[in-house]
DNA sequence: GATACGAATTGGACTCTGTCTAATCCCATC
DNA sequence: GATGGGATTAGACAGAGTCCAATTCGTATC
């Protein structure tokens, strides 16, 4: 969790994972860093161009790809529509609600999961994901 | 689970549904319930038409669509490529091997979520996915 | 300051999954 | 064998994501 989004560390938490802090890429870093929320890679296209376009769609793909695989930040893939990036990279789980598309953390510590089946032979873990698919409550009949 | 894939059960097993049993609907369930495996609307329009070009690519997809409006078939959600299309609805969670992309059923029976946290205020469950991504192992070093 | 060079960025074409629509087809009923 | 409504269809379309060759950027060296 990276609580200090001065340009200076920003600069050092990609330094430390051997990308190169390049104009556009901190601006990617600051944008997810800063709101700690679920993004599609649209969203933080528009996000980092918000002033005015000073980055292209190739270069916000090519840097969340960098993200993903040095570890920065991790993929949720709860719709079929778009991948979402999250800068929470603790382990956690998601509610995600299947009607406003909002996704929400759930705190890893919390759950345990009792009687997991072994791996297939010949396969290793690489990750769980946990992901309760939530809508609005319908209002009560006849209120 | 069904397990007789007669062209008479999988009429009665649509019509049970209140979907009207046309050839190209007959034939997109059987290749599902005949299989039981997790297959793409891709994968659905290329073995229905295995051997010689009868039903659209539209028509492929109106269908999945109504049969998973109708439950008789569950969508699987774990690449950010593509959907699944599940034939088996008893509740259960899968193992996704990156890097093949083969999908395994792992029986909810087993498995056991303790100190789930309660739903966001307002919201109602909807269902839940527990996806365990698994790799090949990699071959011991030096063997 | 000018030059050189590898790395990063870019526009735009392209692929792929999935949706939409208007025309046609199918088929049960009369 | 006409009628009518649902199902199917081709093909245009939309949106996410990839790819590539050309350009630009940042930095190191002179
Ligand atoms: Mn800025
Ligand atoms: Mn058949
Ligand atoms: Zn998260
Ligand atoms: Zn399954």
């Amino acid at each position: 969790m990276i609580t200090d989004h001065s340009r200076e560390n920003l600069v050092s938490v990609l330094r430390q994972r051997g990308i190169g802090p390049t104009h556009q890429r901190m601006e990617i870093a600051h944008v997810l860093f800063s709101r700690m929320e679920h993004l599609s890679a649209d969203q933080v296209l528009c996000l980092v161009n918000g002033r005015h376009a000073e980055t292209s769609k190739a270069t916000v793909y090519n840097t969340l790809k960098l993200f993903v695989e040095t570890g920065l930040v991790r993929e949720v893939i709860v719709d079929a529509a778009k991948v979402f990036y999250d800068p929470n990279t603790a382990p956690h789980h998601h509610f995600y609600d299947v009607e406003s598309g909002e996704i929400t953390d759930i705190d890893a510590e919390a759950v345990t999961i009792v009687g997991m089946p072994a791996l297939p032979p010949g396969k290793v873990a690489a990750g769980m994901d946990v992901i309760i698919r939530v809508r609005p409550a319908a209002p009560a009949p006849g209120a």
